[in-house]
DNA sequence: CGCACTCTTGATGGTCATCAAGACGGGTGG
DNA sequence: CCACCCGTCTTGATGACCATCAAGAGTGCG
């Protein structure tokens, strides 16, 4: 059940059978909820996060001319709102873009694990620290990259993140988003995005098309996004 | 020495005399650096933490073009690299903006404080967290504020953080940036930036001169900027 | 005193937003 | 079963916002 999680820890972290067993235990309430669901809506106490086993996640936040900005996807493996532990309620917005499957993970549970393991609690921290990372790089294609290498470079990421659980290659991967989820992503339009996935199908590199990216040339979008990984921490294993 | 940072957990946690004694115990070597001093290299092994006690540093990643992004400013009683106790290295760049004092935490000094007290643990994973917090609501800027709202929407960030340790009231505060290191904070070229100051002050907001922020309207500030604390996490404590 | 940095303003152009309209496909109800 | 509707994609026309290029003034420092 949560295999992709421990896959995702594993990538950077070793986790001996303890640690495996104490995370298992952690495990609350598996759920199922539609595509549009609000999970979480900014400001409400939490006493719980939130793990994802399979579907899309997003953080948002909303400006008041119903302007919005996605911070960051979640993955199958990514806790959706681990920071919440210490926040004890969310500055943004969780919210399903697709059909998913999370399992709730209450703060009590997660408090006695990472008092009994130190360890996790390290690597749980890093967990968030990554997030962290994530945010910085958006915050360099949302400041300083224009469009094309802004989708180029989310792309790159996706392709990353989604081949550390198992869900990507490097001829592309599945990604149910809509172009207009896109845009909410990278600070521009559907219809700028519209124009610049168009621009990136006839250089060649890649094509999203009936909910796939699929890549032409990974070298070359990696080059027009400037994309180095070094920001996902994945130390040296291949993946 | 390091009041300012006791000050800012305190603004939001309590901290009891023990845990007073085993954050002073953590601090390392005392240094000052002069402005413009790299103090770390994206990628290069950390062994310590910087804390910042007077001064004015910033994390930064630049494109293959010479653009920088800035994606955060650190104010006294911020660490700077907290995040570097788990991550062993970083996917940015740190820099003095201006003459610095910092102190040096060696991790393993931390290492042994958050194991010995488990809420510091859980009080400096809280205070990352709040850094990524400043991430997202920077991206809202980037991605979907215009530049009248970024600048705005700085100004307030900052003199939130800087009224925390008694570096700010309502009327305004020092801040050592020229216009071009706003512009790299938000995206946008030092010539904009001045366009930018000239429209706040002729609405008169707020007159960024001398290396100070004068705030002639805090509320219509907030209101251009739609600036809402919240993402800092004040708590229920009174500036 | 000269040099470097910063600030300021003008002129022009590029990137992306906005507005609009049509095509396409999947789902739903009559 | 087909008409209809809604969400999504696509493309064109126009304009706003911000970048770029350029030049001059002010300031601090060696």
């Amino acid at each position: 059940m949560i295999e992709n999680h421990l896959a995702r820890l594993r990538f950077r972290h070793r986790i001996d059978a303890d640690e495996e067993t104490a995370i298992r235990g952690m495990m609350g309430e598996r759920r199922r909820i539609a595509a549009g669901t609000t999970l979480v809506r900014a400001g409400e106490p939490l006493t719980r996060s939130t793990m994802l086993l399979s579907g899309l996640l997003c953080r948002y936040r909303d400006l008041r001319g119903g302007e919005r900005q996605i911070s960051e996807l979640q993955v199958p493996g990514d806790f959706a709102d681990l920071h919440s532990y210490t926040l004890k309620r969310l500055d943004h917005g969780i919210l399903a873009l697709t059909a998913c499957e999370i399992v709730e993970v209450p703060h009590e549970r997660l408090r006695a694990v990472v008092r009994a393991f130190p360890r996790l609690a390290d690597i749980y921290w890093f967990s968030t620290n990554l997030d962290a990372a994530i945010h910085r790089e958006w915050m360099v294609s949302l400041g300083r990259r224009k469009a094309a290498a802004r989708v180029a470079a989310l792309f790159c990421e996706l392709q990353v993140r989604l081949a550390i659980v198992g869900l990507a290659d490097d001829t592309g991967y599945a990604l149910w988003l809509s172009q207009y989820d896109l845009a909410e992503c990278m600070g521009l339009t559907s219809v700028h995005i519209n124009r610049t996935l168009r621009e990136l199908r006839e250089a060649g590199l890649v094509t999203f098309r009936d909910r796939r990216v699929q890549i032409h040339d990974l070298q070359g979008l990696r080059r027009v996004a400037e994309f180095d990984p070094a920001y996902l921490y994945l130390g040296q294993q291949p993946l």
